[in-house]
DNA sequence: GTTAGTGCAAACTCTTTGCAGCACT
DNA sequence: AGTGCTGCAAAGAGTTTGCACTAAC
């Protein structure tokens, strides 16, 4: 296994992207999250980390990852933007109405349904968005104790 | 079949709510529609109609009848927000990257894997979205062509 | 007459952009 | 040295909101 800086250090290089700070420390985050992020939450766990980036860095540094296929920008239906390393297999959420809290589903189930939806419309699908809501099982007990 | 105008009439009173031209004008512009509308879209035809709204009344109405779950609603990768009835079965959207043209998909295959999502993590699912995009048949030609 | 809905303009959130200065190669 | 990247501040898109006025019940 390679350490996060060497990791970062290779996708830039590759990339042909100046290796900079400001890419390190973005790159770092979204290597260490669990979850996709937003701009904000990049920008907010740089400064915290005691290394700040601009947030029209940060957008401007994810915007050049994904055009460069190292990250996958995904919106999702709180409207804002999520990124996560697109080296990993793709990976959709479910996220709990109520307290926010974001899962990660492992496996995505759509290949099939892709070729099947290529052969009826004669599009060339190159992508998907799937994302589903719900309550997570604490809001439900929670509303629940309530009641 | 009933007409579009008993169909708004009886919506707006089902779920106590006046009935204005602006309302029946949102409602009949989305009726008519093939495929989902955003807030834009709905502003534009009704002003095209003759019968113009506020963008505001139109956001405002959006959301009104989408909390009394008249309307769908669901945020696309454009970052646009797009409404359909819900009284459809939902469809999601398949977009052409290139020309916009958008094709709704007729069925929802994801009930199946929702149960089994709902088994895994305890959550209760309540809703999903999901859009594919790609190139459409006449974009494909065209960009071949050029080639 | 009362309440709910509308129009207008201003505000708000998320994201993008222009420009001058700085850092990487 | 030269190009690409950054920070700052201002602008942009899409959406929401406060307030006075109007229309539906």
């Amino acid at each position: 296994m390679i350490s996060g800086e060497t990791m970062a250090n290779d996708i830039l290089k590759i990339n042909a992207l100046k290796n900079t700070r400001s890419r390190q420390t973005v790159l770092h985050i979204i290597e260490d999250a669990a979850v996709s992020l937003t701009a904000e939450d990049i920008y907010a766990k740089a400064f915290q980390n005691g290394e700040p980036v601009t947030l029209s860095t940060v957008y401007r540094t994810l915007s050049t990852l994904s055009e460069k296929g190292v990250l996958l920008k995904s919106i999702s239906q709180d409207g804002k933007t999520y990124y996560q390393l697109s080296s990993h297999q793709h990976k959709h959420r479910l996220v709990c109405t109520a307290c926010n809290e974001i899962i990660l589903i492992e496996n995505c189930p759509l290949e099939s349904l892709e070729a099947e939806l290529e052969k009826k419309t004669g599009y060339t699908i190159n992508g998907h968005s799937l994302e589903f809501c719900g309550i997570c099982p604490k809001c439900a007990k929670k509303a629940k104790n309530k009641a």
